[in-house]
Formats: structure tokens, C-alpha cells, sequence
DNA sequence: ATAGTAAATGTTAACGATAACATTTTAGCG
DNA sequence: CGCTAAAATGTTATCGTTAACATTTACTAT
């Protein structure tokens, strides 16, 4: 109730100046002993709190991050906050997050309050899906330290953190072609502008190449990270005649691949005798669908940390380079590859 | 690169005073209509963003509000999270999310922080487990604006959001005895002095001892809120004699619940058959672990919703009251408990 | 003692934006 | 054309803190 107590407070009732109070409260040299446990002793029992808004001012350092996320619900990102937090709590830094929902304008309109806020440091996961990288072509521009993680845009000089996409989504395809024989795989992807999306294509389809096994473009169908998305796509798929069908379905993604399931199994398919289906996430649901989901384990934690590390870096020094970090992702065998 | 335009660039470059252009930018009547279109013309390509740190410091709002959370990793408050996303968003406060990771030291640091913030509410759920809420007095008496969700600290005069726990609880107890028959029920508790799990134990016990059976100190064990605490607590359960075990067991939570049914089904016991096992908050693994989860819905993107509107109810009119709001929590029978 | 230096404290200005008040310009009207 | 009211613009002070420089006090060595 009683008004936010300052310095200015503490030091009129202590009959010495602010700056000897500031000095005090910050621990530096230059003032008397006793001078300083009366400023203390005062500081606490008068409650005061230091403004860091006041302080950002001078300094204009916040001590904030910003997160921007596309999708607080799919569990990979929490992980990945928890990964962030774990260095930001470390470090004295705070943590603004924000969800873009998979909106491309909510994130822009979230990057534009971060940057008005001054935080000393973005860490996004981008949900921008077209090819238009102006955005971030200004942004980096005017000197916003910015680094990308999962889903990275690379080649505007921001560092990226990110697994091994297109060589686990590889090695998960190979898996099925070379472990259970399978030649008709379907691809439900991401948007196509989307690194993880592309990325994760490209591996899929360098596996049937090496293996010699023609791609049908039928069998390729975009469905987004969700998995409402993934739930369509299979509907698609299963319009196809029962002869034209595949054998498994590498998806993007976790969420699209329960989604996939679930599309499945309600239309009569049994998983994965009927149809194979892998993911890409490992997240906590995984291990526990009926089929339990053979995917590429990503380690979200990993990558929280990571690249908040990278950003503090960018942050606490000066000319620190722009770094493309890349995490290993390992296989998860489960039952929904048919193993 | 370039330093950071401020309205004094842009009004030396146009030879204006800085005050003026304030006002054009703030859409402020009183600005000539060419001179405005001349400001926000030169703004737009000196590329300047405000800088909400100064406006703060004058206006002593930060159009910031903190969020604490025990548990990022608990899919409940991800959820919640997403809630108050939705009234932050759509009236442009910013979220600084702090995990305090079950650690009250963790939490205090964390409110002090964002009170130095200067954020203008924070959303709480407390790691607290002491029945010391001198904390929290003090907090509150400074006129820092709070709201308790989910794990709330009732009698300190600040507004609380969260299900009706004990009724909740009481239900699916009754559950177990009326539809079961089961007469020997055990709990697994959270800390004595947590709402939640006093609540839920309160429900527990009504329950029982409106059916007349007395209860059984041994089969009251204090598990947390966490898998490895229901875990630990069902292997110290299933050290009684065959003879002495219950026929069911009700968790605190969901995580608590998976816990103990994995050293459940460790010990070579089935669910239900062997023994039934309910939970509390209905996340997004309940309905598919082996034995799909008998639990409480806890509508959880509403709770975050619910406190963030009436945080800002506070934050906006000066003598909004404080409030308890309480929201129908509903039972989600699947098979865990022997449906 | 007494300059000379280090330590302690104080003063002023600044960070960027804005509120409150002050001045100038413009427009309207008899 | 001159006067007034309204509109446009400018000035100053402020928010809370700190950097940079200025002053005072205390202490050392001769």
C-alpha cells in the first residue's frame, strides 16, 4: 500500500545522498563500514526493492529474454523452456514467453513487444512458413541478437540450434526399408518453407533414392505439426484405393503422427500390422498410444540449454560468431514401425 | 548495428521537439495533420521502436505480468499457461514465466525478481509446503497484486482460482466405494500443507467416513506431486503383508498415479484387477497408459484463463475485491479404477 | 604541523518517454 | 484588420538509478 519505497527514501531518512545508498545497496568499494550496515539495516526494514526498470534505463541492459514458441502444448517445448530456464536461472535472467500459435503474425507482433521491451535476447522456434525472410532480414539488422532453435532459418547469419534432422529422418526410413522390407512409404510433412519440415523431406526421400525405390507423389502430403493436420492427411491417404496404399507413413512429427493413428485406426487399420507409422519428437505420449511410436528421440532439454548458452554468449560478448549447433537425435524403436 | 533510434533522433532529423513527435506516435490529438503524417513517415524508416522501459519508468506500468509454476514438465500448467496466454495476448500484458521447480527458496527468489520487475501482477501456483505464510504476508502488504491458482494460500486476502478440489475428490472416492464396493481404499497425499493435497485428502476422508469405514493410517502415505514420489510410496504400500493391502488406491495426482502404477505393475500386481488406481487433473496421458486412467478433469486452460482475467480486474480498478473462484472440476471414469 | 593522498560522500547529468504547463501559430469573426 | 479562442508546438521537470566528476574528510609520512 504505502508507496514504492527508493533510494531517494532510504536516503532521506538516513540524511546521506542517493549515491551513497546506491553504492552501499551494490556492494562497492568507497564506503564506510558503518555507513553501509546503516543503509543496509535501513534498506531492510523500510522493504525496499531495487527498480530494475529504472536501472535498465541507465544501463539499458533488462536482464530478459524473450521465447517465442509456436505451440505451448506440444510437449517438446516445455522441455525445451525447462532447458532454457535451467541456464536463465543460473544466470540471473528472466524469461518473457510468448506463443505464437502457429501464427507467422502473432510472432512478428511478439518480436516487435520483445524488442520495445529491450530484452537483451531472442530465442525462437519460428513459425513462419513462407519463403519471405524479409522480417528477420531487418530485424537482424538492426542488431537484435536473435537465435534460432528447431525450427531454424539459416543463412541470415543468427545462429541456429537443432538436431540432425534430414539424417535421423533418414535413418528412421532406412529403418523400415531395411528392417522390415517395407517399399511403399508415405511422407506426411511439414510445410515445405519450414527447415524441420524440409529437412526432415529431404532425409525420407534420400532414403528411398539410396534404396533405389521410386518416389509416388501421391503418397507425399502435407500435414502440418498438429494433429488435427495429421489426422486429415491420413484421411486422404486412406481415400486411395486399398491397392494404391502404402505400407507405413514416416511423419513429421509426433503430434501428426498420433494424429495419423488415430485417423487410422478408426478406419479399421491396425497399427502396425495394417500400417506402419513413425514419428519425430519423442515426446512424453510416445511410448504409450496403443502402438507405441517408433520416432526420433530429440533432446529437448538439450536444446534449451544449448541455445540459451549461445544467446548468453551473444549477449555477454561483444563479437561472439554465429554458430550453427547441431544436436544428435537418436532412434527410438518402438511397436507402431512394426518391430 | 546502428544505435537505437529514439523519439530525439527523429525529431533533430525533422526539427521538431521530442514532444511532438510523442504525440504523433501516440496517435495524441493536437498534431497537425501533415506534421503527423511526416513523423510517423520518418519513424517507419529510421526504423524506431519505442522504448517500453522508459514509458514505464514514467508511467510506473510495465504491461507485464509474472507467472510462477511449480512444474513446467507437468502438462496441467503448460495448459494453464496456454490460458493465460489467451487474456495477455488479447490485451497486450506480457508473460515473464519463472519455473520455481517444486522449490519454495526457487519461488521466493523468483517473485522478488519480478517484483523489482516492477510487472504489474503475478499469477501464482505455490511450491509452498510450510504452514509459514509470513512470505507471502509481507509480499502482499507491499500491495504487490497476486493471484493464487491451483495450489493456492487461502486467508491471506489475495484472490484464489482453482477446482473444487475436496468435492472432486470425495466424488471419485465415492466412485470407488458405490460403484466398486471397495471397502479398503488407500491415498497417496501431497504435502500436509498444500491446499491441493489437504483438499484432496479432506475429500478422501469424507468419503470414507460417510460410508462408516474407519480409516487406515498405514495407507496414508505422503507421495508428492511428482511420478517418482507415487512411485516410491506404492513400493512402500506394497510392502504390507498380501493380507493388509488395500483394494485401491487414490492419488493426489496424475503424475503421483503413473508413478505408483508402474511399481505396481513392476511388482507383478495388474490394474485394476489387482488393484484399483485413480488420479487427479486428467493430463494428456491419462486416457492412454496401459491402463487408461480413472481421474478428475481439471479444466485447466480455464483455470489459467479465469486468473488471468480477475489479475487483471486488479491490476485495471483500483478497489476490485478479492475474490475465490471456483471451478467445476468433473469426473473422467476410464478403466484404472475397474470400470 | 602540513602537504599529499586515499577514502568517503556529494552533485549533476543522463537514460527515453511523457505530463504539465508555456508559448507560438493559425483560424475565425465582427 | 485586429482580437480571441483553439490548435499546434515547445519547455521543463520527472520517473529511479547510476556514471562521471567534484568536493569533503581522514589519514599518512615527513
Amino acid at each position: 500500500m504505502g508507496k514504492k519505497v527508493t533510494l531517494k527514501h532510504i536516503a532521506e531518512a538516513l540524511g546521506v545522498s542517493t549515491m551513497t545508498v546506491s553504492r552501499a545497496l551494490n556492494n562497492r568499494s568507497n564506503v564506510d563500514g558503518k555507513t553501509r550496515e546503516r543503509i543496509l539495516r535501513k534498506a531492510e526494514n523500510m522493504g525496499y526493492t531495487p527498480n530494475r526498470v529504472a536501472k535498465s534505463l541507465v544501463s539499458s541492459k533488462t536482464q530478459t529474454i524473450g521465447v517465442v514458441i509456436p505451440e505451448i502444448t506440444h510437449a517438446f517445448f516445455p522441455e525445451v523452456v525447462r532447458g532454457i530456464e535451467e541456464i536463465t536461472y543460473q544466470t540471473d535472467y528472466q524469461l518473457i514467453l510468448t506463443n505464437a500459435n502457429e501464427q507467422f503474425d502473432r510472432e512478428k507482433h511478439a518480436i516487435q513487444t520483445l524488442r520495445s521491451q529491450q530484452v537483451d535476447g531472442i530465442l525462437i522456434s519460428s513459425s513462419l512458413t513462407e519463403k519471405d525472410y524479409s522480417f528477420y532480414e531487418s530485424i537482424l539488422e538492426t542488431g537484435t541478437r536473435l537465435v534460432f532453435f528447431d525450427r531454424c532459418i539459416h543463412g541470415l547469419g543468427a545462429s541456429c540450434v537443432h538436431v540432425n534432422d534430414r539424417e535421423s529422418s533418414e535413418a528412421i526410413t532406412n529403418h523400415l526399408i531395411e528392417e522390415h522390407g517395407y517399399q511403399k512409404i508415405a511422407h506426411f510433412c511439414g510445410p515445405r518453407h519450414v527447415t524441420i519440415g524440409k529437412e526432415r523431406y529431404l532425409g525420407y526421400k534420400r532414403a528411398l533414392e539410396n534404396h533405389g525405390i521410386v518416389i509416388n507423389e501421391d503418397w507425399i502430403i502435407e500435414s502440418g505439426f498438429k494433429e488435427e493436420g495429421g489426422y486429415n492427411a491420413m484421411q486422404k491417404l486412406l481415400d486411395l484405393p486399398v491397392s494404391a496404399r502404402p505400407e507405413a507413413v514416416v511423419c513429421v512429427n509426433d503430434p501428426a503422427a498420433f494424429g495419423a493413428m488415430e485417423a487410422a485406426t478408426e478406419l479399421g487399420l491396425k497399427i502396425p500390422e495394417d500400417l506402419a507409422i513413425t514419428g519425430f519428437s519423442d515426446e512424453i505420449r510416445a511410448p504409450l498410444v496403443s502402438a507405441p511410436l517408433t520416432t526420433v528421440h530429440q533432446p529437448a532439454y538439450e536444446v534449451g540449454k544449448r541455445a540459451a548458452e549461445k544467446l548468453l554468449k551473444i549477449i555477454e560478448n561483444e563479437g561472439e560468431p554465429a554458430e550453427d549447433i547441431e544436436i544428435e537425435a537418436t532412434l527410438k524403436i518402438r511397436r507402431s514401425c512394426g518391430c
